[in-house]
DNA sequence: CTCTGTGCAAAGCGTTTGCAAACGA
DNA sequence: TCGTTTGCAAACGCTTTGCACAGAG
């Protein structure tokens, strides 16, 4: 029973083998498509279906233990729920990091202008990477 | 010749009434996603076919006449490309607004811990409008 | 007149569903 | 053991494609 088992139960989450190496290629990628992850679970589990990635996604999400990042022409990826924070995605090797941004400023800003009540925000930074510069 | 056959035509577009309607549609609304568009097409164009509507969009989007928006648990909306904004949501009545920020003191910081060379940022916030609080 | 755009029908592709067998707790 | 999960196959829904006719320039 490794640590992930744990986290899975509290997540009312069921921890089998696949959902272990679901868990186990969203830590390992930081970031990762529906394809990849499919790509990556065939190695372990020869006959998984993709069925199965769908549905456990689908739960992972409804369950909070995952997040979905869309971003701007790319497919979306999946990632282990952590604090909140930013994404920079790379243009040219298609690199997806993590980014903490103090976004209060703006936040506050954009809650007088508008009016609006703000519980969330999403903000996708695009460019290129040192190593592709 | 109203004024969009003139833009639709600087973007390499011929103006079709068809593409007419889907700029006087994307004027009118701001934001509208694929379903809600062919639902205003089919109103003025009683045999349009959603094929139309998507190789309209599609060519649109090539010549950056207009731009995608992502937004998280929701259907992708099309917007006129206009200057740089962000997007505030609501998530009682749906309500897509623009609004304008500056990013700058946060895209720069984002340059300084990340090393990248931003070229774009996406920001969407969520949250309750003044009319649904 | 020429080339592009439209509408239709069919195909394509990613995602979901139903079900019987396998499995976790 | 009991309820859940898996894998398979079929169904689904959104998007794209091919083609003949219509329309823009």
């Amino acid at each position: 029973m490794n640590n992930y088992t744990e986290i899975l139960r509290q997540h009312n989450l069921k921890a089998t083998p696949q959902r272990l190496e679901i868990t186990n290629a969203l830590y390992t990628k930081g970031h990762i498509n529906i394809e990849n992850l499919y790509d990556m679970m065939l190695k372990k589990f020869s006959s998984i279906s993709l069925a199965t990635i769908y549905k456990n996604i689908n739960l992972m999400l409804e369950a909070s233990f995952i997040q979905e990042v869309k971003i701007p022409n790319k497919k979306s990826v999946y990632e282990l729920t952590k604090e909140t924070h930013s994404h920079i995605v790379c243009d040219t090797c298609g690199d997806i990091m993590d980014i903490d941004l103090d976004l209060d400023t703006v936040v506050s800003n954009a809650a007088q202008t508008s009016h609006y009540k703000i519980k969330k925000s999403d903000l996708v930074l695009l460019g290129t990477c040192k190593n592709c510069q």
